[in-house]
DNA sequence: TATTTCTGATGACGCATGTCGTCAAATAGC
DNA sequence: GCTATTTGACGACATGCGTCATCAGAAATA
């Protein structure tokens, strides 16, 4: 042994699995397990032991993989919204080349409310995430201001006379923003009662409306 | 005594105040106290020895009054919205005659934002009220839809052409005060970063441009 | 003044939590 | 096969929570 004082850097194989291949699939149950968790019980509700039961896993390799729970709630908003995001980046990139602005917003936004007829996603993104800290707090202020700047790249595709800077077109971007996810939000919350086209029909006309008014 | 089995349903005046007085006094110093950690350290860090401290009552008081802090969050979410609701209708009532489109609108969400510069009112409504339970949600939900509402009904007097009925105008006109919510959320996420003027004009051309699309 | 009610302070209870330690069984490397 | 590592099961510890009981003193009533 190089140095039996410390922990071993390097761990062996067990189960036909490599140190890290073991470590990475634990990571996975836990983030699995807590989709499952937050976005049913909630957040507040879920402890580690019964994210440690849903895993099918013992706290040891909760705390090798996260630091607390809110670590894992950080991760689990953090790879949700990136899938979503980079679909919806390749639903616009796929029907930018049409040029037609109907076709893009409404593709976007069926990318968009598709992903949150997961009531899980929906209810960890929209519900859960805030006001749990400061630190989750900024997690979901950054990602909107993400959405709200794709947003604006996309409007600047469009419409050539959008204005590209300006607190103003900022905060209209961010309020069209707001109207999409507070839209997923209350589409939750009631249910799911709308078929997702109204949800994107709805949200395209202001979208269309207000683009229009700038542009 | 008349029944001195069951507890008196009628209190004794102490310190010149009646029960009566005791009691709303007391409600309100737990009112206060709870707008005031809610909105500092949030919902979840509140405790009922906190609260007590706070309010500088003893716990006894708190139970006479609220059943449990979720409970006491209601009250204060209902009472902050249904001040704020009523400031905005009397802004909007206000501004009605004058026949201005522009003018009305501004005038509403000025009051809207105004309110929300109270940074602890803006994150009891907006972040810590989110995901707490179902029924909490339940009443942010209707609480949406009230607003909602308030849309729809100016909406239809100053467009005759607005479509009264049907999903689509519904939930058009939830994107749109879930723009201006989301607004305020983010004001506060970002520390009032922009002038109030900002957002009331940016989100003034979101509804200005969608109600003239659909008026 | 004597009695009853109200108040604030303090402590105790039962419970759930995060976290850590122990121990036997399973697995891998020599 | 022997030894070291990994695993799961289980329990222990301190902490903080909601909640309730007690008790001495303040204030009102008769």
């Amino acid at each position: 042994m190089a140095n039996p004082t410390e922990a071993p850097e390097s761990g062996r194989t067990y189960g036909g699995e490599s140190a890290t291949d073991r470590q990475a699939r634990q990571r996975r149950q836990f983030m699995d397990a807590g989709l499952t968790l937050f976005g049913s019980i909630g957040y507040r509700a879920t402890t580690v032991r019964l994210l440690c039961k849903q895993a099918g896993l013992i706290d040891r390799y909760f705390y090798k993989n996260f630091s607390d729970t809110e670590e894992l709630l950080a991760a689990i908003y953090t790879e949700s919204m990136d899938q979503i995001q980079s679909d919806v980046m390749a639903a616009l990139m796929g029907e930018l080349p049409s040029g037609d602005t109907e076709r893009i917003v409404t593709a976007g936004l069926d990318t968009f409310f598709k992903a949150f007829e997961n009531s899980r996603v929906a209810r960890v993104c929209w519900l859960e995430v805030l006001g749990v800290s400061p630190r989750i707090d900024a997690l979901y202020a950054r990602r909107t201001v993400q959405f709200t700047e794709l947003l604006i790249s996309v409007a600047q595709r469009l419409l050539p006379r959008w204005p590209a800077s300006g607190d103003e077109a900022h905060y209209i971007a961010m309020a069209l923003i707001g109207g999409v996810t507070q839209s997923a939000a209350h589409w939750l919350l009631s249910g799911y009662r709308a078929p997702r086209k109204v949800l994107v029909t709805a949200n395209a006309l202001l979208l269309r409306s207000t683009m229009g008014a700038l542009g």
